[in-house]
DNA sequence: AGCCTTTGACCAGCG
DNA sequence: TCGCTGGTCAAAGGC
């Protein structure tokens, strides 16, 4: 009932675009200074400093060590900014990580917000004991944030 | 063929 | 009591 009352919290023509790669080109998208902020309980000391612009211009998720499966996104009127939802993809652990970020500089001020602990040992520092799979642990994490709103080649 | 990511819609809580 | 926002789940598409 009331459908239309959901209508509502659509940020009309921005939150989510029907079209996946379509325009939103990263004209500004640059790497520059992430914020993370560690709310509740501090997982692991990230080893890279934030949003790294290894791409060329792309905001990145910063990564942490664990493997997250993002679950939704949402843009917050509240705050101007995008929200992106992430889940530990072991389903035994409930941590979760809200990364939200400016929507009008994706590159210029983003917020990472861990929610619970991981009950379980971060696959990157494993495999890299293992030396192996550590490039691809980090790379499970590498979430282009910004292509997710301005378009871009998805490299899966 | 399988897995992952993204988008849309619905529900719940708070003001 | 009504409205609005935040958060989560499910389905579809793409790689």
């Amino acid at each position: 009932m009331h459908a239309s009352v959901y209508n509502r919290m659509i940020p009309i023509g921005f939150c989510f675009s029907k079209s996946k790669h379509k325009l939103w080109e990263a004209g500004g998208g640059r790497s520059g200074q992430g914020e993370e902020e560690q709310t509740p309980p501090p997982p692991p000391p990230p080893p890279e400093p934030a949003s790294t612009g290894g791409g060329g211009g792309q905001l990145v998720m910063p990564e942490d060590g664990y493997e997250w499966k993002k679950y939704g996104q949402k843009f917050i009127k509240n705050i101007q900014k995008n929200r992106s939802y992430f889940r530990c993809r072991d389903q035994r652990c409930g941590a979760r990580k809200k990364v939200e970020w400016d929507a009008h500089d994706p590159g210029g001020n983003l917020r990472v917000v861990y929610d619970g602990a991981h009950q379980h040992g971060s696959p990157l520092a494993a495999a890299s004991q293992g030396g192996g799979g550590a490039a691809a642990a980090a790379a499970a994490n590498q979430y282009e944030l910004s292509t997710q709103y301005f378009g871009g080649p998805r490299s899966q």
